[in-house]
DNA sequence: ACCTATCTACTACATTTGTAGAAATGAAAA
DNA sequence: TTTTCATTTCTACAAATGTAGTAGATAGGT
């Protein structure tokens, strides 16, 4: 399943507040981004659309939707295509760059630490 | 600098055989994927356009062209957004979700650690 | 039972993207 | 020098995307 960027950001509000209806997802987005109510709906029908969203049920006139696929079978899909483009497929440099970047504390690190241990047992 | 799918995978190429022609990029794109040379230039003249690859020479009546944004630039730019879309801007979720998916051999792994004993460090 | 505010459904439209043909051009061959 | 063939330029077009207005339906208040 392919979603746009736009229909990702909905997808990621929904993910983390479903069950929910149309005007609490614009609600929540306009929060960071300036957006028409219809403009969030058609997103939300677009997404209907695709099967990546259902609907739940009703609450007064408004409908309630719930996600189909679940964030980690998205990324599962979308990372290997981004690895290559933005990496040249070189995982390596990709968890490199993110280590390097990103706000890790102790705890993160050290879970990170014993995953790459796991993974080099496992050889 | 915004660019697609398609765009970021003539990068890829030009970055990895850089300088080159069309010509060029259209036949190593050719190795994954069937698309007419006509397209690839096109995407060329678009890359131009923003700005992404210049003309650095001709060879006959074609045109070398080199790039004028590198890799890490984009990735720098691509990341956050990534981050966020797939992974609820979840770093820690992200890295693990690589080093679990992705080979890595011992010198990787090896890597990969010292980098979080320096993030460790650097507290 | 009626009104009204709100929500849905439908339509619209500019821009970007993937895709490629047609026409013009110019370097190289004959 | 004339022809030819690879290249560039220009044009085109459908689909996807971001964005939102309008019209129609209806739940809930009075």
């Amino acid at each position: 399943m392919k979603l746009s960027e736009f229909e990702l950001d909905v997808m990621q509000l929904l993910w983390q507040h479903e069950p929910c209806t149309a005007a609490q997802l614009h609600e929540r987005l306009s929060q960071s981004k300036k957006v028409a109510y219809t403009t969030v709906k058609t997103i939300v029908d677009r997404l209907e659309q695709k099967g990546a969203v259902a609907r739940a049920g009703q609450q007064g006139k408004s409908i309630i939707y719930r996600s189909c696929v679940d964030q980690s079978t998205l990324s599962d899909q979308a990372t290997p295509g981004f690895m290559q483009r933005f990496f040249g497929g070189d995982s390596r440099s990709l968890i490199a760059h993110f280590i390097k970047q990103e706000e890790l504390n102790e705890d993160d690190i050290a879970y990170l630490q014993s995953l790459l241990k796991d993974k080099k047992q496992a050889k």
